[in-house]
RNA sequence: GGAGAGGUGGCUGAGCGGCCGAAAGCGGCGGUCUUGAAAACCGUUGAAGGGCGACCUUCCGGGGGUUCGAAUCCCUCCCUCUCCGCCA
């Protein structure tokens, strides 16, 4: 959520910046609703005012003996106003508060301006493209066939976009996650954590998945009481919302956080992409690092998260490059991401794999995630998120780059550990 | 699932329908004292929103109701704890 008061008094200027993403901010429907708003709570606190000053009055007189009827006969009719005025005033709160909850957050200035994906810019890349003396497969050549990956029986389990995984495979794809969350947890000094992976709509509005974005999530059926549950879409929302309306000391931050689960997304509005093999499922795991942190170090900590993220890949000696998005391509709550593409040579591509960004104070407002400043105030914090990594997608990458003509997949030496040395796997 | 108890500020914990945004203690901050620190003593200390401001409004788990007036009474939902049952 954006800052309301900075929405009031600089409303060309957050238009402006957010035409950048293309979202057309209804800058007359805003400032009409707003001017209504000021005075209609104007009025009902006067109304509550008087209420509060009436009912002392009529306390004070009882209590020393005196006639009230008078008082009450005066503010009989105050009451229906009074009630009036506090409805109202709540449905256009309602409204604004709806408005307000629709407007994605505004990109940094070092976000280079562009439309789509294909604006978006390349930062640098790292390690070299593997060459095959033969024709490289993809991950489903690879794994499909031999009992490694089975398709058509997550299919009949379940529907499209599932996968199962068997044998050395499933115990290739654990050891990523082991390793991923020991690497984190270890060197980079995240704590880890296990969260719920159904959550409530509280949670999910102070990341900023709803209210924009619930066709993307999976519902629980209403059990008949109390809201429904939702399946986690990625870890970013319970863990971030461990601080949700919790005021931390100064001291405790940054706070570092990392945990894997399992995420899960209806993928709807992407019908016939990546219908292939297991790049685009509704069920994947995914290790995560969220930091809390004080506002002033924000950008400097997503270059770091940024690298803690890079490290996976590198010691995994899997080639990829970074790029940072742009205005068009930012998603809802970032106010900056930049995107690890991993090479993929079965699509003779870069591909996604990890995506990490800074969103500033823009989910702190929602959940009202605070610290308390040096100057004694609560102040929002800001936080940031990003995969560490899309672990489906990793496994994907390390069966075609380290396939042979064979193909055999070989064990990346990092992960043999977590495989009882094991050090080759598949092939038929 | 059954029975009971309870949800109040950073924490613990009081709170006859009006003098309660809320006692007290702890913690925090400022000060006195001290070479320094501790102790002691004095003062101060919740959050959100509106207004340039004096100031005003709202908030005692969530929602609804009764009342001129609700932390306090009623309804409802949620959550926590104890016991029993069941269960990985």
């Amino acid at each position: 959520m954006l800052d309301p008061h900075r929405l009031r008094t600089d409303l060309e200027q957050v238009a402006k910046a957010l035409s950048h993403r293309g979202f057309v901010l209804p800058v007359a429907v805003f400032s009409e609703l707003e001017g209504r708003r000021k005075v209609l709570q104007t009025r009902t606190q006067e109304l509550q005012q008087l209420r509060n000053s009436r009912s002392k009055a009529i306390g004070q007189a009882k209590a020393s003996g005196q006639d009230v009827s008078a008082l009450l006969a005066e503010v009989a009719t105050m009451g229906d106003q009074l009630k009036q005025a506090e409805t109202e005033l709540e449905a256009l709160q309602a409204e604004l508060q709806g408005l307000l909850a629709g407007i994605p957050n505004i990109p940094a200035d070092s976000v280079p301006v562009g439309k789509g994906e294909e604006d978006n810019v390349e930062l640098r890349r790292w390690g070299s493209l593997p060459t095959f003396a033969f024709e490289p497969r993809d991950h489903v050549a690879l794994g499909d066939g031999n009992g490694l990956l089975d398709f058509e029986v997550a299919s009949k389990i379940s529907g499209a976009r599932f996968s199962v995984m068997k044998g050395e495979l499933a115990r290739l794809h654990r050891a990523l996650i082991q390793f991923m969350l020991d690497l984190h947890g270890r060197e980079h000094g995240y704590t880890e954590v296990y969260v719920p992976y159904l959550v409530n709509s509280d949670s999910l509005r102070g990341t900023g998945q709803l209210p924009k974005f619930e066709a993307e999530l999976f519902a629980l059926r209403d059990t008949g009481q109390g809201a429904p549950y939702y399946l986690i879409p990625t870890a970013e929302v319970p863990v971030t919302n461990l601080l949700r309306d919790v005021i931390v000391e100064a001291e405790a931050l940054p706070l570092k956080f990392v945990a894997h689960t399992p995420c899960f997304r209806s993928e709807a509005g992407s019908y016939g992409k990546d219908t292939r093999g297991m790049i685009r499922q509704h069920q994947f795991e995914k290790v995560e690092l969220v930091q809390i942190v004080r506002p002033e170090q924000s950008y400097q900590v997503l270059e770091q998260l940024t690298a803690d993220a890079e490290t996976v890949l590198q010691r995994l000696e899997l080639p990829y490059r970074v790029l940072s998005l742009c205005t068009g391509d930012i998603g809802f709550s970032a106010a900056k991401t930049y995107d690890l593409e991993v090479w993929l040579p079965g699509q003779q591509k870069y591909r996604e794999i990890s995506s990490c960004s800074n969103f500033e104070d823009f989910q702190a407002r929602r959940m009202l995630a605070r610290w308390r400043s040096p100057g004694g105030k609560p102040e929002l914090v800001h936080t940031l998120n990003g995969s560490g990594l899309a672990v489906g997608r990793t496994l994907v990458a390390v069966m075609e780059n380290y396939q042979d003509d064979g193909g055999r997949i070989a064990v990346p030496e990092v992960l043999q550990p977590y495989m009882a040395g094991c050090r080759v796997i598949g092939g038929r």
